[in-house]
DNA sequence: CATTTATTGCAAGTCTATTGCAAGTAAAAA
DNA sequence: TTTTTACTTGCAATAGACTTGCAATAAATG
C-alpha cells in the first residue's frame, strides 16, 4: 500500500508481490515484509542486475532504511525461492542479483570500461552438452557463459 | 639445482624456468627467485588447478617454507608475465591457478560433488563472438565458459 | 487484541586477498 | 670477489564481501 503511496507502483509489481506471497514466501512459512517488498520492488524496476550493495544503497536513497545484513539475507530467500538469479561475473568482486519471474534462461556481456550488462538473450550450449557429457562422462547440470569486452560507448 | 637434489626434476620444468627467467621476468626488470621457482614447479607437476591456499599447503608439505602472502604475489606475477591463468570458476570462493605454457585457449567442468575439475580442450564461441558483436555492438575481447555437474565417481 | 514465531538490526566474526614496511637476497656494478 | 642496487619476502595490519549470534521487532493467525 505504501508502494502505491509512494507512486512507485506498477501492476506487473502488484502480480509479483502477490504471487511471491502465496506461492513462494507463505508455502514455506515464511512472510512478505516490507523490506522483501521493497527489494522485489526495486529489482523490478531495474534493467541491469544488482549487487547486495547497491541495493543496499538505492533503497537508502529511496528513504527505506534496510541493513546491509537484510539485503544479503533477503536475496537468498528470493534465490532459494526462485524468484533471483544470483550472476557472479567475472572480475567482479561481488555477487549481482537479477529477477528472474518470467524470463528465461540467458547469459550476459560485460564493458570492461563501465561496467554496463547487457542480455545476451540466447544460449548456444544445448548440443555441446551432449558431447561434453560423451566426452567426459559427467552429468552436466549447470553451465555458466559469459562475455566481456566494450560496450558501444566505451569503444 | 637443489631442485635436482629434491628429485622433483624435469626436463619440462627446467625450460619452462629457463624461459620464465628470460623472456619473463628479467625482460621486465625482476628476478627468478626461490619461492617463483617453487610454485613454478608445482603447478608444472599437478593436474588439478590449484588455489593459493592450496599451493602454500603442499609447499609447506614439500618442505618449503613460503608466506601465503608470496603465494598471492607469485601467482600474480606468473599471471602479468602470461604464464599462468586464473580461472574463477563458479561457487569456489577462491580463485584457481593454473600453468598457460604451451596450452591452449580451453575450458572446463567441475564437478558439483567433488570438486573435480576436468579440461574441455574445446572452445565453441568463435561464431557466437560474431553474432553476439553484431547483436549488442560490443567489441568482445573475452569470454568464460564453465559447466558443472558430476563427475564419474560422484553419480 | 494477544500469541506465536519468522524476521530484522546490530555487533562481531569469517574468508579471501591486498598493502606497508623492515629485513632479506638476486643480480648488476665496481 | 665485494659492493651496491633495488627487487622480493615475511609479518602484521588492513580491506572487502559475506555470514552468524542474539535480543528486539513485527508479520500472521485466531
Ligand atoms: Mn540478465
Ligand atoms: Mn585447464
Ligand atoms: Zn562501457
Ligand atoms: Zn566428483
Amino acid at each position: 500500500m505504501n508502494l502505491l503511496i509512494k507512486g512507485i507502483f506498477s501492476w506487473r509489481l502488484f502480480l509479483l508481490l502477490e504471487k511471491t506471497t502465496s506461492q513462494g514466501l507463505r508455502a514455506t512459512g515464511r512472510r512478505m515484509t516490507r523490506t522483501r517488498k521493497a527489494v522485489l520492488s526495486l529489482l523490478e524496476g531495474t534493467q541491469q542486475p544488482l549487487s547486495a550493495s547497491e541495493i543496499f544503497l538505492q533503497l537508502q536513497k529511496d528513504q527505506i532504511a534496510i541493513d546491509l545484513v537484510t539485503v544479503y539475507r533477503t536475496v537468498n530467500v528470493l534465490k532459494e525461492l526462485g524468484l533471483v538469479v544470483q550472476l557472479d561475473l567475472h572480475q567482479e568482486g561481488q555477487s549481482r542479483y537479477e529477477l528472474k519471474e518470467g524470463r528465461k534462461h540467458h547469459h550476459h556481456i560485460r564493458c570492461q570500461m563501465c561496467g554496463k550488462i547487457v542480455d545476451l538473450l540466447l544460449c548456444p550450449l544445448k548440443k555441446l552438452t551432449k558431447l561434453i557429457e560423451e566426452r567426459t562422462q559427467f552429468v552436466v547440470e549447470d553451465h555458466t557463459l559469459e562475455f566481456s569486452g566494450f560496450c558501444p560507448k566505451c569503444q
